[in-house]
DNA sequence: ATAGGGTTAG
């Protein structure tokens, strides 16, 4: 690599004089010898000499920068071009800073974004843009989604990539309904025919199990592309649609579309779950016609769909006929030998792996179990032990079986040991094998105990193992009583019916028979003599319990709410507070409900605000309408018209009506009309007309 | 200039 001459002169006399501004510098030369670096991969040899040159650089420079630092994840050169750039132009163009903001946000750094977009003198749309994608991308949608109603409340007009990335974050968090609210504005604002907002919409709709809307929605994207099929599949498939998602994979074959190599692993698996050979023949019929045969994902799924539908010979030719097989292509194959029985072919294909993960540990392993040869299953857990670092909670959760296939209680408590010692404990499956053990094994006291243990995540399958367990032993008796103790799980029953009778003698029954009340059951008391409006009891229910999670807060504030007792609910707030339980949006709910209670206008917008300010909690619909309510009952209708036009989405037909009625009521003429248009808007068939009611009218004269 | 889906094996 030659060294510019003229650049090494530079240098020295710049060194000499100690006042660089002063000199003359060859600023091409140095944009130069930045760009060769960049030509050459170098990002951080560039970046090094840009403070060489104390003066601005062409906005293209600091643009492609910024790019490369993204692109690279180059936290420390992003800094550094930022420091460089705003040193140097007393005024940088907003675009170049957006750029920044977006390398911060790749690079993860989410709050050197935020610090500058907080900093910028002025904005556009596009430092929204970054700022509101940084978070969405850096995984925090509640931060995406408050910045975005931000940037609609401050007059900012929301574009196409806005939209996508707030959807993505209403994905992540399943929120359906301001999902629902942003349809709505994206049509508003001309965006209908997008592929990629219709296709996050499909998304979105579909994570928030609505099939029939996400169906809706993909039917109206005029051009889908392969994206846009990937979605719907995968969404049929994970809804538990199998059948559609393979109808719909053929459908994109009748269009003029390539499926992704996901869409045919998606459809795949759609086939094996429901052992659907022939499509999944037909299937590979397409990969091979359109040449996905050698594609790593493709060809792995076909082995494993042929696996999973018994057709073993099959599925091993694939096999041999891949070119490069990995870690996946070994474990399903191995899998395949090992869940059909032949567990010797399996072992010996294991052995041969070249690479072998958790996952391929524990195919081998469930082998084993599944055909009850507890031997040789020990012997090749001591051998995992040893040779593999890697243990997961199905591994946990195999290795628990053979102890109970061994009816080895020590070994048992071993495993049982290391399971607290990792943080295993409150993975379901892995506590139900441990129940499965203690059970088998005849520890009928450990079983139990652990069972209570496990009051906050135990389900059906945890009852039904501690069941079985005490009737196997022939305790019939004992297997009654727990029958009876399930009558715990009722309670929530009793509340919903409002069947107080019921549930006191269910809570009588057991606290004569002395059993312990858990957190869960607690709540479920709470809640039922809530509901049932037995106050004083719901709140002994709550005064005993030993400790206090946010949702038995909950139950015991809304049952406040409930019986009208709002001053009750504010000082319940306050005790939780002290107690260090972080509320979350059902508390706050009961908060605002109170408020209406008690007519406390003030203190329950000072907690609306709270809500997102110092909570992070994005209110939801619910919290909207509650301040409507607050608003409109009290006749607060300057406080509501401007609550109402500062809301980040459109106010509801229900809010709407309710204004409505509080505008007769109080008489507020500017509001009234405004609502009566949307009202009319909204239904045109049902006109509403706004006029005062007279005994205001007179008042008003 | 910035935007969407998906990571196949137990």
């Amino acid at each position: 690599m030659g060294v510019n001459p003229a650049s090494v002169l530079n240098r020295l006399l710049r060194n000499n004089t100690r006042k660089p501004t002063t000199q003359p510098t060859n600023a091409n030369s140095t944009i130069n010898r930045i760009l060769t670096h960049l030509n050459a991969g170098r990002l951080r040899k560039a970046v090094s000499i840009l403070f060489g040159f104390p003066e601005p650089f062409p906005y293209s420079l600091y643009a492609r920068l910024f790019q490369l630092c993204s692109s690279n994840l180059a936290i420390v050169e992003a800094r550094k071009v930022e420091s460089h750039l705003v040193t140097f132009s007393p005024a940088p163009p907003i675009f170049l800073l957006n750029r920044a903001i977006e390398a911060y946000g790749k690079c993860g750094y989410l709050n050197d974004a935020r610090e500058l977009f907080e900093e910028m003198p002025q904005r556009d749309g596009g430092s929204w843009n970054a700022m509101i994608t940084a978070y969405a991308q850096g995984g925090c949608p509640e931060k995406a989604l408050l910045l975005f109603f931000q940037m609609n409340s401050s007059g900012v007009y929301a574009n196409e990539i806005t939209f996508a990335s707030a959807l993505g974050s209403c994905a992540a968090i399943l929120a359906l309904f301001l999902s629902r609210q942003i349809h709505g504005l994206i049509v508003k604002y001309g965006f209908y025919g997008n592929v990629i907002l219709g296709s996050s919409l499909v998304d979105v709709y579909g994570k928030c199990w609505v099939m029939s809307d996400a169906r809706r929605m993909f039917d109206e994207i005029q051009n889908p592309n392969a994206v846009s099929w990937n979605v719907i599949v995968r969404r049929y498939l994970e809804m538990g649609d199998e059948k559609e998602a393979v109808i719909m994979f053929f459908k994109i074959i009748g269009e003029n579309t390539t499926p992704l190599n996901f869409t045919f692993s998606n459809a795949l698996i759609a086939c094996s779950s429901i052992s659907a050979l022939n499509e999944g023949i037909q299937i590979h019929g397409v990969a091979v016609r359109i040449g996905f045969e050698e594609d790593e994902v493709v060809s792995n799924s076909l082995i494993d769909m042929y696996v999973k539908c018994g057709k073993l010979e099959s599925a091993h030719r694939i096999f041999d006929q891949l070119g490069s097989k990995n870690v996946i292509s070994w474990t399903s194959i191995v899998s395949g030998y090992a869940m059909s029985g032949r567990t010797g072919e399996a072992r010996k294909l294991f052995d041969e792996m070249p690479e072998k993960s958790v996952i391929s540990w524990n195919a081998m392993l469930a082998g084993y179990t599944r055909f009850f040869q507890w031997e040789e299953a020990l012997d090749f857990i001591f051998l995992m032990r040893k040779t593999s670092k890697d243990i997961d909670h199905v591994s946990l959760g195999l290795i628990l079986n053979v102890c109970a296939g061994l009816s080895d209680v020590e070994m048992g408590k071993q495993v049982h040991g290391f399971i607290y010692r990792h943080g295993f404990y409150s993975n379901l499956l892995v506590g139900n094998a441990l129940l499965d053990m203690y059970g088998k094994c005849g520890s009928l006291r450990s079983a139990r105990v652990w069972f209570y243990q496990m009051s906050h995540w135990r389900d059906s399958v945890s009852w039904n193992a501690l069941l079985t367990s005490y009737a196997r032993h022939g305790l019939s008796e004992q297997a009654m009583t727990i029958f009876w103790e399930m009558q715990w799980e009722t309670i929530p029953t009793c509340a919903n019916i409002f069947a107080l009778e019921q549930g006191k003698q269910i809570h009588g029954f057991m606290t004569r028979k002395g059993y312990e009340i858990d957190t869960v059951v607690r709540g479920a008391l709470v809640d039922m003599y809530a509901k049932c409006r037995c106050l004083e009891y719901a709140l002994r229910a709550f005064k005993q319990a030993a400790s206090r999670d946010v949702i038995l807060w909950n139950s015991m504030i809304l049952g406040c709410c409930h019986s009208g007792r709002g001053r009750e609910v504010l000082e319940l707030f306050g005790l939780m507070e002290e107690e260090r339980v972080k509320p979350d949006h059902v508390t706050f709910q009961g908060i605002l409900l109170a408020c209406i209670c008690e007519g406390l206008d003030e203190l329950g917008r000072q907690y609306f605000n709270s809500m997102s300010n110092d909570y992070c909690i994005i209110p939801r619909l619910e919290h909207y309408e509650c301040m409507i309510e607050l608003y409109s009952r009290y006749g607060h209708l300057d406080k509501l018209e401007d609550f109402i036009k500062r809301m980040p989405f459109e106010p509801t037909v229900p809010m709407l009506t309710r204004i409505f009625d509080a505008c007769r009521e109080h008489g507020h003429l500017r509001l009234g009309e405004w609502t009566a248009e949307r009202l009319n808007e909204s239904n045109p068939s049902i006109p509403f007309r706004f006029e005062i009611m007279d005994r205001v009218k007179l008042d008003k004269l």
